[in-house]
RNA sequence: GGUCCGUUCGUCUAGGGGUUAGGACGCCAGGUUUUCAUCCUGGUAACAGGGGUUCGAUUCCCCUACGGACUACCA
């Protein structure tokens, strides 16, 4: 079978937003689908109703595709094994429930809720866990324990009825994970889970056996937090007597600082987002950040999910990657077994070399909406030379406003600290000169302005930053920003002589 | 509590029986920039602990500690 071909997929729950995490193991299992030429599936899991949020499956596709992980077949994207939503393929898992019933791997049982969690609060007053299995399951209400007719007449009487599996006694397991290698198993620890619900719905481990079987899927690469069940799937996968797939299990995101897992409020405490795209709740209208509105390109995104437990190896040192490039380097072999930190900071870093990647004319779309945003209409050219000034201390494309909104307005106000230091008695007096020199110039670029001011200064004999630096507070209202120079032959000879002017009315 | 998984600088990680244990982020210092930032250079900093195996272990094995996941008619 080794030549068959690969079809992994990625199945989330529509319960909520994608979390950063959910958007790294769909991502594994693109890479390595592309690596081997194989299809990438979206399958969506809404077998629990309960659960079931509106808009968290749009979320998920819109995810995917901003972050441009494309998914071969999907809801919407109908390959020859759909339907791919769970719900819509309800009448299906009961016949294999059925199957299982029919060959002795599974049994009703009617067991209450209430009487399940009676059992568990009983055990837990004790220190011990309750287990549904093999050791006390003939003590419980269900097919194995009761009369054939007594489980007719209650089938009959609309009973409510759950479908358990019926995990061997005592068995050793020996299963293979294709990122952690060999475990091992007895089976006498697990327990006989619920595959078939009381409201016709299969629970996630039927349901997940099943479809990964009819759409042949041929690596399950899914989150850690599924290792445990591992055991039980691959005995399912026996008890059908089907070939199971190659599994492998992605470590976790943890917190930045301390114990667990990645979570929302560890975004909201820090300061950056968990989630790829904005959302908001449904019901409590609570609204999350997301990567893409806190201005991040999706490419820095990917880069910095794939390198979060995944390594290229051999030595290699790069970290900047396309998505083609690592789809070239993925391999599971080097996906870390151990969980890893999120680093907000980190992300910020591959976001600012994305951003010295990125055209100066993209930049300067995506800018001019931010300036039409502020009512705002400059040129394209524009935009593009101050971008060109700016970008190499840019993150984010509104950085490019928050240091350098000077370009398109006056300053609004003038740092106090930089005032203090260099706005001096005699500086009026300066500018007055300055601004008389600023005249004779016809050419106002760059090198012109720099030429004669500097020629100016040197003639006159005044300290360089007796000029230069209440010139810059004019211009920009800091002490910060690219060459003098440069910011007044951008903005021009009246705006700059204007802004010298109202400098020395002010301060 | 039980079961399973994991553990290299603060963080992400490379490496692998004999290495000056490499890189990146962060941090610190110097340089460039008559500003700020970027950038460049340098620096700081790690094999969790204890037992084995071995001539030699950070690397292989065991134990402990610590961390994590799971323990639902949720996925």
């Amino acid at each position: 079978m080794s030549q068959e071909k690969v079809r992994v997929r990625f199945a989330p729950s529509p319960t909520g937003p994608l979390h950063i995490g959910g958007v790294r193991t769909a991502l594994f299992n693109y890479l390595f689908a592309k690596k081997f030429n194989g299809d990438f599936i979206l399958r969506i899991e809404d077998t629990d109703q309960n659960r079931y949020v509106e808009g968290a499956e749009k979320y998920i596709i819109d995810s995917l595709n901003w972050c441009n992980i494309s998914f071969d077949e999907g809801p919407g994207k109908e390959g020859e094994y759909g339907p791919y939503r769970q719900s819509e393929r309800k009448d299906l898992y009961r016949e294999y429930a059925q199957q299982l019933l029919d060959s002795g791997n599974a049994y009703y049982a009617f067991d209450t809720a209430e009487s399940l969690d009676q059992h568990r609060k009983d055990h837990e007053a004790q220190g011990k866990t309750f287990i549904y299995n093999w050791h006390n399951r003939q003590k419980l209400d269900n097919s194995l324990s009761l009369s054939e007719e007594e489980v007719r007449t209650k089938l009959e009487t609309g009973v409510p009825y759950v479908i358990r599996f019926k995990a061997p006694a005592d068995e050793t397991l020996h299963l293979t994970d294709e990122i952690r290698g060999q475990m091992v198993v007895e089976t006498g620890i697990l327990d006989d889970k619920v595959l078939f619900k009381s409201d016709g719905m299969p629970t996630y481990h039927l349901a997940n056996i099943v479809d990964d079987k009819l759409m042949d899927i041929t690596h399950v690469i899914r989150g850690e937090e599924w290792l445990p069940s591992l055991a039980l799937h691959v005995l399912l996968y026996r008890a059908f007597g089907w070939d199971a797939p190659k599994f492998a299990h992605l470590p976790l995101i943890l917190k930045p600082q301390g114990k667990g897992k990645l979570s929302k409020r560890d975004g909201d405490k820090l300061g950056f987002p968990v989630f790829p795209l904005e959302w908001q709740d449904p019901q409590s209208g609570d609204l999350s950040s997301g990567y893409r509105e806190d201005g991040y390109f999706a490419e820095a995104v990917v880069n910095m999910l794939a390198l979060l437990g995944w390594n290229e190896g051999g030595g290699s040192e790069k970290e900047i990657y396309s998505m083609e490039e690592l789809i070239q380097a993925f391999s599971l072999k080097h996906v870390s077994k151990g969980g890893s930190k999120f680093d907000p900071e980190k992300t910020k870093w591959f976001q600012h070399q994305y951003l010295q990647l990125a055209e100066d004319r993209k930049l300067a779309d995506g800018f001019r909406s931010f300036l039409g945003q502020k009512e705002l209409d400059f040129s394209q050219e524009y935009i593009e030379k101050v971008i060109g000034l700016l970008k190499e201390r840019a993150t984010f494309i509104n950085d490019f406003w928050e240091m350098g909104s000077y370009f398109f307005i006056p300053p609004q106000t003038y740092d106090e600290k930089a005032v203090k230091k260099a706005w001096k008695e005699d500086t009026p007096i300066i500018i007055d000169e300055l601004i008389e020199e600023l005249q004779g110039i016809n050419e106002f670029t760059a090198p012109q302005v720099q030429e004669k001011v500097k020629g100016w200064i040197t003639s006159k004999g005044i300290g360089f930053g007796k000029v230069m630096q209440p010139f810059r507070i004019s211009l920009v209202g800091a002490m910060q920003g690219p060459d003098v120079f440069e910011i007044a032959a951008a903005i021009g000879k009246e705006e700059t002589i204007s802004r010298l002017r109202t400098a020395k009315k002010n301060l």
